[in-house]
DNA sequence: ATGAGTGCAAATAGTTTGCAAGCTG
DNA sequence: CAGCTTGCAAACTATTTGCACTCAT
């Protein structure tokens, strides 16, 4: 299937002056299927096989992020990961620590962050919010 | 001069069954010094020549923080950064991504998320929030 | 046709692990 | 004196960079 959603994130990739190329397109679709936040890796293995190198997944991932295609989150160990964030369905999630399994939550207080960051004269802002525990499943393993 | 603030550190830390050492007690003292959160590289470079090695750092510091004594935060690019969590003196930062100058910001949405957590089932709930943004003097620079 | 985008190789940054020796409680 | 801690070396994971070649516009 055609997921308009990918195509939405194609326009903004040229509206940004972007080249649209199969690796990102196909990227994209990857990202729109995910139920999760992945990673770079996690994106590149996602794809089709050998639709490009890893190297250019996270040259991808980045640039997508920079024009707000794609909302960056980060593991409790540091890795970076990218959901889309088309159109203004800004949000976050929770994540397992043990198994990764993720749920989205919808509380957000970007607006005040935000509030906070111009009153010090901050531009540019951004911000990430991640929640981790440990799910049902991964407490009764143990 | 003596911190009381190390020494209800240290006080938490045999609580928790762990050892005193000196170069545990020189790490709180960095960072109870410090004026913003640092990586496990800047706390090691901030102690007193030789005290440690680097890779001491990031075990005490993770240990630390496991037992809430440290509140962990991210860089942008992903870098874990410590400062002291003690009492429950809880709260983010505001990061420029230029320059790395940091300010505190004491909005926090703790209590809604761990809500949400618990909603799901989760357990042994943690979050980071971290905000980022280019200050009005890395601005002017560009 | 021109410059953004890509692949491949190699370099970095940050962090973790294994093991023997040292120090705390 | 038992076992948590540390140091040193080495392995790893995630990510970045340089450069020549390719492709989207």
């Amino acid at each position: 299937m055609t997921h308009s959603l990918v195509d939405q994130c194609l326009k903004d990739l040229s509206r940004a002056g972007l080249r649209i190329t199969k690796q990102r397109r196909a990227m994209l679709e990857v990202l729109a299927d995910a139920q999760n936040p992945l990673s770079a890796e996690e994106t590149h293995s996602e794809l089709p096989n050998a639709t490009c190198d890893l190297v250019t997944v996270y040259r991808s991932l980045d640039q997508l992020e920079r024009i707000g295609v794609l909302q960056l989150g980060v593991r409790e160990n540091g890795t970076k990961v990218y959901c889309l964030s088309h159109g203004h369905d800004h949000h976050h999630h929770l994540t397992c620590r043990a198994c990764g399994r993720t749920e989205r939550v919808d509380l957000c207080m970007g607006e005040e962050l935000n509030q906070v960051g111009y009153s010090f004269g901050f531009t540019d802002l951004t911000h990430v919010m991640e929640v981790f525990g440990t799910c049902p499943d991964c407490k009764d393993k143990n």
